[in-house]
DNA sequence: CTAACACCTGGAGTCGACTCCAAGTCAAGG
DNA sequence: CCTTGACTTGGAGTCGACTCCAGGTGTTAG
């Protein structure tokens, strides 16, 4: 699969694709011998990967350690288990914001409404 | 109030306050005659208003229009309304993703548990 | 009255995360 | 073979959201 492909599939520009190859967070893609880039099932699976961990706002810096550690292999299974179960804290931490959030914008959407409707009420009494 | 017990009691810098206010984010607040600024119990509902909006994602740039509407007074309340609509949908499907991304991390962690378990009872075995 | 510390402003700097660009290479159709 | 369009790299630019700084003013404890 070559870069177009990739970046259509999951709506990531093709920037942003060689970007995360350049940082780190995705391993080198396998080419074509002239050097192209032929995204593998495995590095599809890793774009999807950190598609997923970014669109939730896990920073960058973090995926990147993580992912050197995956690169290390078995033995570093119980530091990514740390990093992982710290995000997932703070992911969990964000969500129960934005719960929080999501409440008062319902409660402030939810007056505006009965406003709303009081002064039709309104127009309707004047005619 | 002044600044610096805003800034703690919110956990905003003192900067982010007056930012917050140069942008627009927050209509001028009270001063004393000097010039120092004094929080009445307005400012700080709507510095609260904010700090919880902010934290939950919303730009900066649609508080601003929002906030701008709130100053124009009650003809405004359709477009604030619209305005709450959309950054609540926005809101939502952000908190999806989010959970999604929790549940793949809750898997992964899971998988490195055992993985981890495993590798504990080989040990044994070979003792 | 002065030292020390909080406050003020305007403007510049930083940070994370892309995003764009120039200049060059490669692949496929006519 | 040549053109056209996708690909390559390294590096610079942008954007949102702060964050810091210099140079000055206000306030309060000793």
């Amino acid at each position: 699969m070559k870069i177009q492909e990739v970046s259509e599939k999951y709506a990531l520009s093709a920037d942003t694709l060689r970007y995360y190859e350049r940082v780190g967070l995705i391993p080198p893609v396998t080419r074509t011998l002239s050097g192209i880039r032929n995204y593998s099932e495995l590095d599809i699976r890793r774009v999807e990967f950190i598609k997923c961990m970014r669109s939730a706002g896990l920073p960058i810096e973090v995926l990147i350690d993580y992912m050197e550690l995956v690169q290390q292999g078995d033995a570093t299974i119980g530091a990514r288990k740390d990093i992982l179960k710290e995000q997932r804290e703070q992911l969990i931490a964000r969500m129960s914001e934005m719960q929080k959030t999501l409440d008062i914008l319902n409660h402030k959407i939810q007056v505006y409404e009965s406003v709303m409707l009081e002064a039709e009420k309104q127009i309707k009494i004047e005619e």
